[in-house]
Order: C-alpha cells, then sequence, then structure tokens
DNA sequence: ATTATATTTGACACTTATTGTCAAGATAAA
DNA sequence: TTTATCTTGACAATAAGTGTCAAATATAAT
C-alpha cells in the first residue's frame, strides 16, 4: 500500500534536491530554522504564507500545495467526528449554493 | 430567494416556543445568559457540547445539528479562500481513501 | 408612567492554541 | 576531532476562544 509523501516530506527533498540549506531557507521565511525543521518533519505545520514562499523558493506548484494545505486543515477540523463527512458533504452544498447566488 | 435559517434562529425559535427563558437554557448549558444571547444571534458560536445540550433540552434533531455545526466551522476555514472548493473535494477523497484503509 | 423582568451590549478576565526564539544536544561531513 | 548542520525541548509572546459581570435597552405587567 503505497502511501503518498506528506507536504513535509516533498518540502525537504526539494530543498535537498536545491542544495539549500534549512538556515538559508528559514532565513528567507523570516523564522528560525528550528521551526523550518519541524515543519518538514511533520512536527509543526506551516502557515498559509509561509507555504506560498515555499512554493516560490522551491519552485513547486503553489496551487497544489495550497490545496494540500487546505485539505489538512479541514480533515483535522472533523477527525475524530463521526458525522465528518455528512459534515463535508453539507459544506459543499452550502458552497455551491453560495457561488450559485453571490456571483 | 429563501434562505435557511441559522443555527441561532433555530434555537431562538424552539426556545422560545417551549417558554423558555435565555437564564433558564443558559443554565442548563451552564454559562452566562449573555453567551447564550450571542449564541441565538449568531455573534458566537456554541462550543459542540452546547449544541448537544441544545438539542437535548430544545428537543432537535441532534444529528441535524451537529452536521450543520461541522458544516459552518469547515467553511469558516476556507471562506476567504479561492481554492476553497478544490480543498473540500480533496479532503473528500482523502477522507474515502482513509475510510477504505483503516476499517 | 412606573416597576419588574428579560435581553443585549461591551469591557474585561481566563484559558488554550499558535507561532516564534534560544541554546544545548545529536548527526554527519571534512 | 573539529566544524557545520540539524534536532530537540523549554520557554516567551501573541492570538483566538470562551467565559463573567454590570450597565444599557427593550418588553411586559400593574
Amino acid at each position: 500500500m503505497k502511501e503518498s509523501k506528506t507536504t513535509g516530506e516533498i518540502l525537504r527533498e526539494e530543498r535537498e534536491k536545491k542544495g539549500l540549506l534549512l538556515r538559508q531557507v528559514a532565513a528567507m521565511l523570516d523564522i528560525d530554522t528550528a521551526i523550518l525543521s519541524k515543519i518538514e518533519r511533520g512536527e509543526r505545520k506551516a502557515s498559509k504564507e509561509q507555504i506560498i514562499k515555499l512554493a516560490e523558493i522551491l519552485e513547486l506548484d503553489e496551487e497544489a500545495l495550497i490545496v494540500q494545505y487546505l485539505s489538512k486543515k479541514i480533515l483535522y477540523e472533523i477527525k475524530d467526528e463521526e458525522l465528518g463527512s455528512k459534515a463535508l458533504k453539507a459544506a459543499e452544498q452550502k458552497m455551491k449554493y453560495n457561488n450559485k447566488n453571490n456571483s
């Protein structure tokens, strides 16, 4: 059963491919090395702004990274909820409805 | 264009139908009257525990209320996001995948 | 109109999450 | 083994969430 890579794993791989040090990338993000280390190992999560900057720095697909970031956030909200799946579907419905009426 | 009722509106209507005072229901929830007032007017959001108790007290469909509660929470996470819709779909996919492999 | 009761409002306090720094310890490279 | 890099955990600062309280408003009863 092949698991897909986590965001952190991708970030680390790409950083190393480019031969960049944690220190260097962290400086570009204006945070301490420790945080970036933790982000790459999945111990902390990056903010949306950090994701965007990382996509630039590492030349990754920004949209894909953000979608992954947001979907993780969503799943976190409902991770222990029996009704999570129903809630997701309800959210999609409401979203459709709003788009129809606001745009 | 008929808007559906907010959770707060439903809670207020049902409380009044039952002839209960804010003070009384707030006491059952063990919170200050002010908070319940704000919940009913949508100025604050109820916790999940409060939603459950309110469903009992007001004899409302607990599952429906919780689904509404969770879906609001989800939508709040992506409310300003262009990619919100894609993120929702991605979350559903991941959820399906996990269910397949964990259960 | 006055009083009594119910609700709303806003300022504040407490708690928990989030996001960061720092420095010491562990790893790996030279 | 020295040097550079990365990891770890204790801590600090800030933001978000959740509540109290009391004064202001609104509603209802006499």
